[in-house]
RNA sequence: GCCCGGGUGGCGGAAUGGCAGACGCUGAGGACUUAAAAUCCUCCGGGGAUUUUUCCUCAUGUGGGUUCGACUCCCACCCCGGGCACCA
């Protein structure tokens, strides 16, 4: 162990003996538990939960080295402060590597928390581990599973066909991320991953889409704006309207419905355009004049509709049906044609193909001859020509409708609600906004997760597992292959059961829940980790939520927020809650790279946070981690600057091991400054102070604010030696808060400091110290003087000096003289103890 | 294609319309030492003039603009990173 430390400093800083004995210290005196108490300001700090596997490395303690600074700090402003752990600890990884070395996902997970929760506590992180929770353990998920039930009473849960990732040779489902190059199976890379429909289960999470979309604006002053655009565009609203163009001469066949956002564009409809997947087709194709063509087209089609990459680059293909359909409008018959660019999955599956005014419809219809009829002109500007437009025009704003019989002339925000509203009185079509998004699959076929608490009876159908049987526990010793039907369902003695309702013999659901299920809602269990009776006691929620600040990467921006808000509000409207929204706040950091990418085991780069801790101690690794770049950019990992935080942070041990004891037992009480050395020290080190409550406060920047913090350091070093001319409340005072200031990023070093200045009292008891406004003035500046907006030199004056006297003294400096030589000043800039700008002509 | 974010020394980065490059790393030189490590001190964007000292000039991706003054604000463009992507 000692080899690998860095040694011969000569400072006697040694972090390993410092850190453990202040984790011991804090641990003793339960320094970082906290409870609700109404009469203090709460502040509740997060962390994403992390899933552990692997080390822990220096991605990881970045996230979590933002957040203490943050806790750190707010308990010093006086806040109550909750500042939780906890495992995101059931999925894939576990079940993989279970399978691998024929363990059990549970033995792997424990192992790995282990390992994570001894880095953790040796970086110090004032975590309330009383709070700590594990998603994989009974007392957790069973909570899962009460949502669940209360999803499925509300409608809110449902099953449903759906397609799956499918894998021939292991004969199971495959997640997104096992589906690699392209297509193929992760573990058999020659097989093509196939598309199947199953029975899955479904949460609804699009009967909140509005309430997702429209409570974002509560989040604006809080959450990044990218991350809010980037939900916003996820849940992708759109108005519009759905049109029935009803089918010719085809028995029976109903009408089809388009959506459309530009009803005013539909007199230059030239085609209506299906989905390859689309359920009318069977029947349109059927003795289709375009014959058997027609039907080794769609199959063809079908076919090659798996691959999601390459949807945007692909060639926009189709082909004729043989039938027409009927403009409800304008009466005309238009030909129904196959797009392989038209989604099911959005709107209705079919489409009005407008070429003049779209332009993936223009390159489809220019590709396979359809006619292009302009219906809306610009307003300014040259007039549109059908036979030579090959750029669609789209601008709604700047056009009116023509060819478009008694629309002429309007504009096409006018024609859209007129032609709505007609569309509504005779029954054709209505106004409506669809969502991108779609409800969430929740059913995952393995082991290592939440089991779906439902039963399915021959007689009685499916059963909710009834409240009081709840948990319903993972079967101890299941078979693990990774081939072949889930492995709940390969389990007898899980899967037999008996109906709750009829007692009769039935079978247990073997689907598991997502692993984002864990995550949507942990952050309430931390309140109130141990409630049997709850989830978690209302009004815990109610003291610590809001989340005051969330600090996690940029990679949970769509998913796990948008369905933690989804959970947020189903909860309310169960009455747990009263808020809308779990974070008022959030932070997306920065990742750690190496070599330009992120740390990942994967990729070879991590480097591992213990190995960091092991050579230079966790303060240094927390202080460099700050220190690199500001928290919300990309840090590349350099083994070699990491020194300089290090060699920081003996130079401040050594100064205060200095002076600690000629310090030691002096009074504090008002401080004046009465020598010069006095002085430059007392300012210095009052305006980093407040300098650096700014940055903690308000904006975030730990780099500058170490920086500051440095700078402070190197003057006190060049006022050496303070024996003289500084009396030792001076140096109290000054070493103090130097001291005070570093407690937040270097934890244990800062706590050694303060004992050694003579506290009894932890520092994690202190108060972040205030600022003496008088003790920050300057009583002389330097004014940089400009000529006509350039630097032509500087003048020394008292603070809060005039303008005139300032601009006697600019005139009488040599260097500026000259420059102002011969020419008249017309206007002088005058900023005070600031600048001076002299303009002349 | 659309939407975000970003381009500043050898490197990480600082500068909330007012001295560009704080702070740190690297590098160079010096002090201490028998020596090394550690420590301490000094220097470190380019070009030019003056070569004790200082002065001029160029420079924050490129080109314009606003302003007494722009890394910062506005317009256009280039490059890099990320997200979404035939969403009707």
């Amino acid at each position: 162990m000692a080899e690998q430390n860095i040694s011969g400093t000569g400072s006697g800083y040694d972090p390993h003996k410092i850190e453990e004995k202040w984790q011991r210290r804090w641990a003793e005196a339960r320094a970082f538990e906290s409870e609700a108490d109404a009469t203090k300001p709460k502040y509740y700090v997060l962390e994403m939960l992390p899933y552990p596997s692997g080390t822990l490395h220096m991605g990881h303690m970045r996230n979590y080295a933002i957040g203490d600074v943050v806790a750190r700090v707010k308990r010093m402003r006086g806040f109550n402060v909750m500042h939780p752990m906890g495992w995101d600890a059931f999925g894939l990884p576990a079940e993989n590597a279970a399978i691998k070395n024929n363990t059990h996902p549970r033995e792997w997970t424990n192992k790995n928390i282990a390992e994570f929760q001894r880095v953790l506590r040796r970086f110090g992180f004032s975590y309330d581990w009383r709070r700590e929770i594990s998603t994989c353990e009974p007392e957790y998920y069973r909570w899962n599973q009460w949502f669940f039930l209360r999803m499925l009473d509300r409608g809110l849960a449902y099953r449903k066909k759906s397609r799956v990732n499918w894998c021939p040779k292991c004969c199971t489902v495959l997640a997104n991320e096992q589906v690699v190059n392209g297509g193929y199976c992760w573990r058999h890379e020659d097989t093509l991953v196939e598309s199947r429909e199953i029975e899955q289960w479904f949460l609804k999470t699009t009967a909140y889409a509005e309430q997702l979309l429209d409570d974002l604006k509560q989040l604006e002053c809080g959450w990044p704006e990218r991350v809010i655009l980037m939900q916003r565009n996820w849940i992708g609203k759109s108005q519009g309207a759905k049109v029935k163009f009803a089918v010719a001469n085809v028995a029976g066949a109903e009408p089809i419905e388009i959506f459309t956002t530009r009803m005013d564009t539909i007199y230059g409809a030239t085609a209506v355009i299906l989905a390859p997947a689309h359920p009318l087709l069977p029947k349109l194709l059927n003795e289709s004049p375009a014959g058997a063509e027609a039907h080794s087209k769609l199959a063809k089609m079908r076919q090659t509709s798996v691959k999601t990459e390459e949807l945007a680059t692909m060639e926009k293909e189709g082909f004729f049906t043989g039938r027409y359909a009927t403009n409800p409008f304008s009466g005309e018959k238009i030909p129904i044609w196959v797009g392989n660019f038209i989604l099911m999955e959005y709107g209705t599956g079919a489409i009005m193909a407008v070429p003049a005014h779209d332009q993936r419809d223009m390159e489809f219809c220019r590709k396979y001859g359809l006619p292009v009829r302009v219906v809306v002109q610009p307003l300014e500007g040259e007039e549109l020509v059908e036979e030579k437009l090959m750029a669609a025009f789209d601008e709604h704003q700047h056009g009116k409708l023509v060819n478009s019989g008694p629309y002429n002339g309007l504009s096409p925000e006018a024609a859209i609600a007129k032609m709505t509203t007609f569309a509504e009185q005779k029954g054709i079509g209505r106004a409506e906004t669809i969502f991108r998004l779609k409800d969430w699959g929740i059913s995952r076929q393995r082991y290592w997760g939440t089991p779906i608490p439902v039963i399915h009876c021959s007689k009685d159908g499916m059963v909710p597992v009834p409240d009081m049987d709840l948990p319903v526990l993972l079967p101890p010793n299941p078979k693990l292959t990774g081939m072949g039907e889930s492995p709940l369902a390969a389990t007898p003695e899980f899967v037999n059961t008996a109906c709750p309702k009829c007692g009769g013999p039935a079978r247990r659901e073997t689907d598991t829940m997502d692993t984002f299920v864990d995550s949507s809602w942990y952050f309430y269990r931390y309140c109130d980790p141990h409630n049997d009776q709850a989830p978690y006691d209302a009004a815990m929620a109610d003291y610590w939520f809001p989340i005051d600040q969330y600090i996690g990467g940029i990679t949970h921006a769509i998913l796990h927020l948008l369905y933690s808000r989804f959970w947020c509000k189903v909860m309310r409207d169960l009455g747990l809650i009263k808020h809308n929204e779990p974070a008022a706040r959030l932070f997306t950091q920065g990742m750690v790279q190496k070599g330009g990418v992120a740390m990942s085991k994967s990729k070879g780069n991590v480097v591992g946070a213990e190995d960091m801790a092991q050579k230079y101690g966790a303060d240094t690794g927390r202080l460099y981690t700050l220190f690199a770049a500001p928290p919300e950019k990309d840090l590349e990992w350099s083994e070699e600057s990491i020194e300089g935080s290090w060699r920081f942070l003996n130079r401040v041990y050594r100064l205060v091991d200095r002076h600690a004891e000629s310090v030691r037992g002096v009074k504090g009480g008002t401080i004046h400054a009465a020598t010069a050395k006095e002085k430059t020290l007392l300012r210095k080190v009052h305006q980093t102070l407040r300098r650096v409550t700014q940055d903690f406060e308000t904006r975030w920047h730990f780099n500058s604010a170490i920086a500051l913090i440095m700078e402070l350091t190197n003057e006190i070093y060049l006022q050496e030696p303070l024996e003289k001319d500084v009396r030792p409340e001076v140096r109290r005072e000054v070493l103090e808060l130097l001291t005070l200031m570093l407690a937040p990023m270097a934890p244990h070093l800062a706590e050694e400091l303060w004992e050694m200045l003579g506290h009894v009292d932890g520092l994690w008891k202190a108060a972040w110290p205030a600022f003496d406004e008088v003790l920050t003035r300057e009583e002389k500046v330097e004014i940089p003087v400009q000529v006509c907006g350039r630097l032509r030199g500087k003048v020394q004056v008292a603070a809060g000096s005039g303008e005139v006297e300032v601009v006697r003294l600019a005139q009488a400096d040599p260097v500026i003289a000259q420059h102002l030589a011969g020419k008249r000043i017309v206007k002088i800039i005058f900023v005070p103890d600031k600048l001076l700008n002299l303009v002349v002509a």
